[in-house]
Formats: C-alpha cells, structure tokens, sequence
DNA sequence: CTGTATTATTCTAGTATTAGAATATCATAA
DNA sequence: TTATGATATTCTAATACTAGAATAATACAG
C-alpha cells in the first residue's frame, strides 16, 4: 500500500466519491501538502484500488454533467485502510534529503556559495514555517489529529531550521578560510597498478 | 538531475571508478542511510550520466579479474555536479511521509491501537537516534561537513521524536474516551441529490 | 582440471507512474 | 444553433526505475 493508494482509500472511507471529486477535495484540503497526487493519477490509483477490491464502483445519475462513477470502500478497504494507518503510524519511514547529498558534496564548493546557498535553504524554511503556522490558526479550532499533522509539520521544518542557522553560524566563522580538511576517500584501501587506457 | 544521480557524480568527481567499485564505496559508507540506490540501478545511472555527457568511459586492464569501465567525471559533469550541490543545498524538499496520511486518518483507529503504534514509532525512533550517534562517535573526528551530516539526519530523528512523547502524553490522557470530535467533511459543499444505482 | 567464489557488466522483462491528449455529456450564453 | 465552459473519464505513449538472470573472466582450493 503505497502512500498515495492510501490517502486516496482514506478519502473514500469518508465518503463515497467519484475520481474528479476526490481531485476537488485533494486541491480544497491542501492536502498536496503532505502528499503528491497529481490528477492524472487519481484515475489510475482507482483502478488498481478496486482491482484490490479495496473500494467497489458504482454509477451516480447527477443533477447535472455527466454519470459519475462513485466508489465506495469495501470491507476489504476498510481493513486495509486500518493496517494502512497501523503500519503508518507504527514505522518512522526514512525519507532521502537532496540536502543530505548536498552536504556529502560540499567541498565541491566554495565556502561563500555554501553560505550563499544555504542562506536562501533558511530563509525558504522560515517561510513554508510561517505559512503552515498561518494555515493552522485560519483553521482553528482543529480537531486533535488535524493538530497533530500541524505540529509533526512544524516539527520537522523548526528543526531542519535550526540546524542551518547553527550550521550557518559555524560557516560564517571560517567564511575565508576554504573547507578544513583533506578530502580523504573513505572506503577501498584496494590498489591497482597496471593502469593502461584501451 | 535526480538524488541517486547527484550522488553517483558526487563519487565519481573524487576520482575515477567503476561500477562495482561504485557499490562496494556505497556499502562501505554505509551511504544508504541517506540514499536509495540498488545495485541494479548502478549502470543505469552510469549510462544516463554519460549519455548527458556528465561522465566519460575508459577501460583499464586490472591486476586480477576481468576489464574495468572506469568513468571519469567531465567538465560538463563538474559543473553539473556544482549546479546540483547548489540546488540541493538552496531549497529545502518537502519530504511525504506515510505518518502525514496516517495521522489523517487517525479516526479510523481506536485511541488504544493508535497509541500501540505510536508507541512502537518513538521506540524505533529512539533506536535509530542511538544507532546514528553511535556510528558518529565511532569515526570521530569527522570533517566538518560530515558532522553537519549527523547533525541534520540526527535533528530530524529527535524532532519527530519529541512530537512523538508530546502526542502520546496527550493521547493517553484520553486513552479510554475515543476521539474528541465528529468527522466532519472538509471541503466540498455541493449537493447532490437524484441517486440511483445503475 | 574441476568446482566454487569473486569480480564485473549486460540484458530482459516487468512494474509503477505520469503527462497530456482525446472523448463525452450537459448547461448556459450568444 | 453554435460556441464555450464545466464536469468527468479514458487512452496512449513515454519515462523511470528495478529485479534478477545471464554472461564472462579470473583466482584458488581441492
């Protein structure tokens, strides 16, 4: 179950909903926030859902438009919506930071363009901080779990940003000096000599 | 340029290699705490990287066993490289993880199952925090830029663990009372009545 | 000289996803 | 009646990645 599979089953546990619908509720909740479904997908993460038998489609005459086709959560849906949250909930997922290779790579540049460049990572945490934060109190009062998302949120960004102010700083003090070590090659302590180009 | 391209680049541009020893280099620095890249994606990665013009093949006869591909960084490839260090160092990436969509859909789980799980999310947690600093504290000392490694992976690791005590604190001062509000449905105010199934 | 392990690369086929165009139905305005 | 726009779904083709088998050269133990 993948991450968007769920989030789509958890739509349709709320409600019965057919695929443009969900793409209206996706965009009205901000839910692109804290997941990627981009429209072209809903279609297709629908269909593999009731391959699954996870959610059972059926037709809707409408006051106006086209036929919707509606889906519905089966009871196979519903557990595996519950295990879903369950696995969710009980394994912290690592998640690969560009950053992180960024950071591998540093000596690749100058101690004024990691300034340069990690001013601007601040300043756009300080932002998207600002935002949510702005997002939450136009919301409040929340139920306790919409909190909760809020909170985890601006966990991770406060701590993102105070890691580059104090990384920051560390730079700033050695802003003209170049990196202050040899790039050693961690790892193979194998030779090879006869070196030939063919 | 995608992470697992960056971080190919990135190894290359310390000095020429090849494949295998790509992955042997990956595994010794245990360079897949902070990335995802299968061995099977290697020579693909490889390939890519030199149809972009990025990396150059040359082979090299070897002391034992067969022919090495050896691949070299180019100019191009530096300044690839460069370009993608900035990047990945400017702009912060909104990482989606499962626990967003799991906290969504905490309703779905009594106040019991979801403080099991959380339970068992801190405690994993606790161990990945340990696991790290440990594996710090052992290649002490480290050049700066792999300390500011440790120090982002491990301030996320505790942000997510401090929300984590935080909420199950709350959570257990309603252990036996479900949840605290009605679901209601966000969004979507249009009515639609004439159902019929077909 | 035979079998096994190690080093090293390629190939095949598959999965998963996505963009974007195409299609279709109905309402409303011109 | 025709054009336009909103609603709603499907289709096509491509991209991106990955698992795992196949291939191959050499070393080394028995």
């Amino acid at each position: 179950m993948t991450n968007a599979e769920l989030a789509i089953l958890g739509l349709v546990a709320e409600r019965p909903l057919h695929g443009y619908e969900i793409e209206q509720v996706i965009e009205q909740r901000g839910m692109r926030d804290w997941t990627e479904i981009g429209f072209s997908s809903i279609y297709y993460l629908l269909n593999k859902l009731e391959k699954a038998g996870f959610v059972e489609r059926a037709l809707r005459a409408a006051e106006r438009g086209a036929v919707r086709k509606v889906y519905t959560l089966t009871e196979a849906g519903r557990e595996a919506l519950k295990n879903g949250v369950v696995a969710a909930l009980s394994t912290p997922q690592r998640c690969y930071l560009p950053i992180q290779i960024g950071l591998a790579n540093l000596p690749s540049l100058s101690t004024e363009e990691a300034i340069t460049a990690l001013t601007h990572y601040r300043d756009v945490l300080v932002q998207r901080a600002a935002g949510l934060r702005a997002k939450w109190e136009s919301q409040m009062p929340v139920p306790d779990f919409v909190a909760a998302m809020f909170e985890h949120s601006l966990a991770l960004i406060n701590a993102e940003l105070q890691w580059a102010r104090r990384f920051l700083e560390h730079l700033e003090t050695r802003r003209h000096q170049g990196w202050s070590f040899e790039t050693e090659f961690i790892g193979t302590d194998r030779k090879e000599s006869s070196d030939g180009e063919s």
